[in-house]
DNA sequence: TTGACAGTTGAATAGTTGTTCAACTATAAT
DNA sequence: ATTATAGTTGAACAACTATTCAACTGTCAA
């Protein structure tokens, strides 16, 4: 037996929107409701962003070890046992998320965290995690 | 003109441990101090996992807007101009991480929040974002 | 019982991302 | 000056992921 169902090939977005609010059974008063109360697109990419950048086991330890002490570069790759490249790779995403700072000093370069609220999502997170 | 350096071509990893370790610049002690304080694997990858999962602007619309009512999937479609099929794998994800729940009252399914410290956590990123 | 609607699902696709690799720069020591 | 060490970088690769697409199931109404 065969089906023919709606498909939403290629449709516009206002298409789309026409469609979804043409459906029978949907409250639209509450979606009224709670439209207002949405993100706007920049604050929820920034958000996003932020929990992309938290996402990653490797930045996670990275800002963990950084939050005990500051260290160099080959000091963090000891302690995560990877490679110094793979580790200043993701140490240049935090950084330019300014979640770290760098210090060269000798032949050296040391990083430190540069934002401490890191630590309090951190513990919310764990918080959650740990039931 | 020419350098030669050194490669980490397919060194196990206590080769690469012991290479990392034998660096004259490095403070042993630091590192020593720093590691019993590490997160132990388990910890991390379920930390990681869940930032991962915030890390996407569609689940936080999804999350932001349960936190206001719950919502069938349609309902949430129309709310992020999104198709249903789109919201329903989304949806799932959330589901399996049990995040939301879903409840099947006649020809809907309804989701809602399944664990409020996700506004918790949400808040102290918001906080973070907002300087 | 037929048709329309609500939602789910698996495969496919397109885009993103973490690590490796090799080559590079900069600094310190001999 | 030469050499070894510390770190950075861009390209390449592999693994992952979000959305689309098409086909499906379950429920209600006529």
């Amino acid at each position: 037996m065969q089906y023919f169902t709606f498909c939403y090939n290629s449709l516009t977005y206002e298409q789309l929107f026409n469609y979804n609010k043409a459906m029978d059974n949907i409250d639209l008063e509450t979606v009224n409701r709670v439209k207002p109360k949405m993100p706007d697109t920049t604050l929820l990419y920034e958000l996003s962003d932020f929990f992309k950048l938290m996402g990653d086991s490797t930045r996670i330890q990275l800002l963990w070890a950084l939050e005990e002490n500051e260290m160099c570069v080959g000091e963090l790759a000891l302690l995560l046992n990877m490679t110094k490249s793979a580790v200043s790779h993701q140490l240049k995403t935090l950084r330019s998320a300014k979640l770290v700072k760098a210090q060269k000093r000798g032949k050296n370069v040391f990083y430190a965290l540069s934002d401490h609220h890191v630590r309090t999502v951190l513990e919310m997170a764990l918080e959650h995690v740990c039931e």
